[in-house]
DNA sequence: CCTAACGCTGAAATCGATTTCAGAAATCGA
DNA sequence: TCGATTTCTGAAATCGATTTCAGCGTTAGG
């Protein structure tokens, strides 16, 4: 009695077609209707038209996986991201499909959680099925996984990052010039006390890293290094960003400008800044990083860094395509990002007169 | 002159090694090493120990391809969504592929941007590529496209809906019951001059026209028909539930509740609410759908329904991971969705005594 | 009219892993 | 100790499409 109950019955019901149907009905040999789909040029025209009819008479499509051992190619891609839960990483990926998809690729997925363990496991899986080429996000990578990678032969591409380490090539911004530029125009907007809002809980997540590394160097360079306290340390949500700024005005009420890693953040930075009345951007500069469709519907608008996610996915599909075929492509592709000034940013009130401490500037 | 410049080596650099080269090494045949990997029960312990060795040693992998062919399992299953942009199908995205993953399944994903015709193209795609499964968003399809699948006899299942036609199996939730639950609420407080804000431009939004019938059948009920013009279509978008409010407001300036049919034109209406500096909710009522994390964070913090992504991404592929193994199926889950009061949502202020219009109650 | 060249088609080998079938080895009972 | 099971392993067939190689028929040139 232990038998399963018997209820769908396993296996395809109609024994699928195959190309040898194609050619018995055709009166040719599956030579010829493989010919007929694949060098279409070669077969005399009258025979080629008389197979293409049996072949959509019986609605015959080719096995992949046949084809695949065949040749050696799956024509499929696979893309790891570290969540898909944040549109910017969302974006990136459905561009990243549509591109392939026109070119009759087909994207596997997975998502790593930014977990490094899981990025190299869910690899291993997508190198087993063969795939044709690997999309990866951000720069910091196991050697583990670079080796995977090479001794796979597999192309690869890293994503939102300029560069990445161990002969990977990549497409994205320069994330720590961003917010370099980001820091000195609010320098420039006569702002001296800061504070940072960043969320680089995750070990894996270089790009926020070198953003706030960006914001860092902007400010040891006009002489105001940020004091370990300015720093806040966030996971990725909005309360985070709520609560990273309620610590960071606890520890430095006097804070006019403060730059977070993303617009989750700043946004949830608004939210609390609003709650504790203090206004933005009078008293307050809030700024963000990513630009996604709410930052500019803020009341006020936020002060973001623009990425071009689209473009982004877009790029790593058109290198892998062509690595893929043996054609010529870039080492690295630096897209340019978009300083977005809105109004969550506005020169500092009580102007506290930056006394100019006269820092050396020795360079 | 015409010769392509030859870069790079087309190919895998090692020509890959096989089952046969690990049976070699480990005095065996290849089936032994086969049956190691697949029914390690059946091998003599010592036996199987050797060739485990030698098959790390070597870093063999398995050549899905000719594995599929001969097993005609790929152990694939594909997705197609609307979008990616909408947290909500990113987060069942996700919890679909991590579960798939631990089955080990991969995950194909593609994305129809809300076009029928799109749908039907990925899916041939998905199936030539021989998935073993397939998971569908709503409740309109084509006919066309059903009986692709039922053709290609692979098993379906769609998410976000209670239930859809064509004997296609469901996971979602009952979107015309929440809405009209929500509505109910809306009456309760009082409420009886209404306006809907629904995203039902794109054809194929079942999931919006359902909501939005709720809403119109609730309020028929409590004999409060809702005119056209208390309707506005809307696309998904922040700034088309800013202009939608506006519109609305200037056809019904007496509207005291707003019901939309997704956070994001709900936070789009409150956006815009607040720079007509009407009060919410004091003045009027603003409602949602979804509840997305913005949605708490709010102020006030948004009514809304809460829909369960991840439970609906982790059913659908437990339901394909059975289906495909041939154990019985349930045929549809309804999941259950949430009404969660926030404070966007209160009683109307001057409370314009419903006038209990006395209305034949005939049922 | 005959040979050379060309264009097109079919038979068969091939890709790599799985699995059936049969046989070898080991175990057990008498 | 011998025959009967049981356990385990190897040889070979198989999955379906692609492609090489050879041969057929046709046309052009002499």
């Amino acid at each position: 009695m232990d038998k399963k109950p018997v209820i769908a019955p396993k296996g395809r019901q109609q024994p699928r077609v195959k190309i040898e149907d194609v050619a018995r009905k055709a009166n040719v040999s599956a030579a010829t209707v493989s010919r007929v789909l694949n060098h279409p040029d070669i077969v005399r025209p009258e025979l080629r038209d008389r197979v293409m009819r049996h072949i959509n008479d019986l609605a015959y499509t080719r096995d992949s996986a046949a084809r695949a051992l065949k040749s050696g190619r799956m024509r499929t891609v696979g893309v790891i991201v570290p969540t898909l839960a944040l549109g910017i990483f969302a974006e990136g990926v459905e561009a990243l499909q549509n591109r392939l998809s026109e070119s009759g690729y087909t994207l596997f997925i997975a998502n790593s959680q930014y977990d490094q363990r899981r990025e190299f496991q869910e690899l291993q899986s997508l190198i087993e099925r063969g795939i044709d080429g690997i999309v990866l996000v951000g720069a910091s990578h196991g050697r583990e996984l670079r080796s995977l990678i090479e001794q796979a032969g597999v192309p690869v591409i890293t994503t939102y990052v300029a560069k990445a380490g161990g002969g990977i090539p990549a497409i994205g911004i320069d994330n720590e010039s961003a917010t370099r530029e980001m820091t000195e125009y609010l320098l420039r907007l006569g702002h001296v006390r800061f504070g940072a809002i960043a969320n680089v809980v995750a070990a894996s997540n270089d790009r926020s890293r070198a953003r706030l590394e960006g914001i860092q160097r902007a400010l040891l360079d006009a002489g105001l290094p940020l004091k370990p306290t300015q720093i806040v340390k966030a996971d990725y949500s909005l309360v985070q960003g709520r609560s990273a700024l309620r610590q960071l005005l606890t520890d430095h009420p006097d804070t006019t400008a403060v730059i977070c890693t993303t617009d989750t953040l700043a946004i949830g930075a608004m939210a609390e800044a609003r709650k504790m009345g203090l206004a933005v951007p009078a008293t307050l500069s809030i700024t963000g990083f990513d630009d996604v469709e709410l930052a500019a519907q803020m009341d006020p608008p936020l002060t973001t860094v623009s990425v071009p996610a689209a473009e982004i996915g877009r790029g790593a599909a058109d290198y892998l395509i062509n690595a893929i075929a043996g054609s010529p492509v870039p080492r690295s592709v630096v897209l340019p990002y978009r300083l977005v000034v809105r109004s969550s940013s506005a020169p500092p009130r009580s102007n506290a007169r930056p006394a100019r401490r006269g820092r050396s500037r020795d360079h």
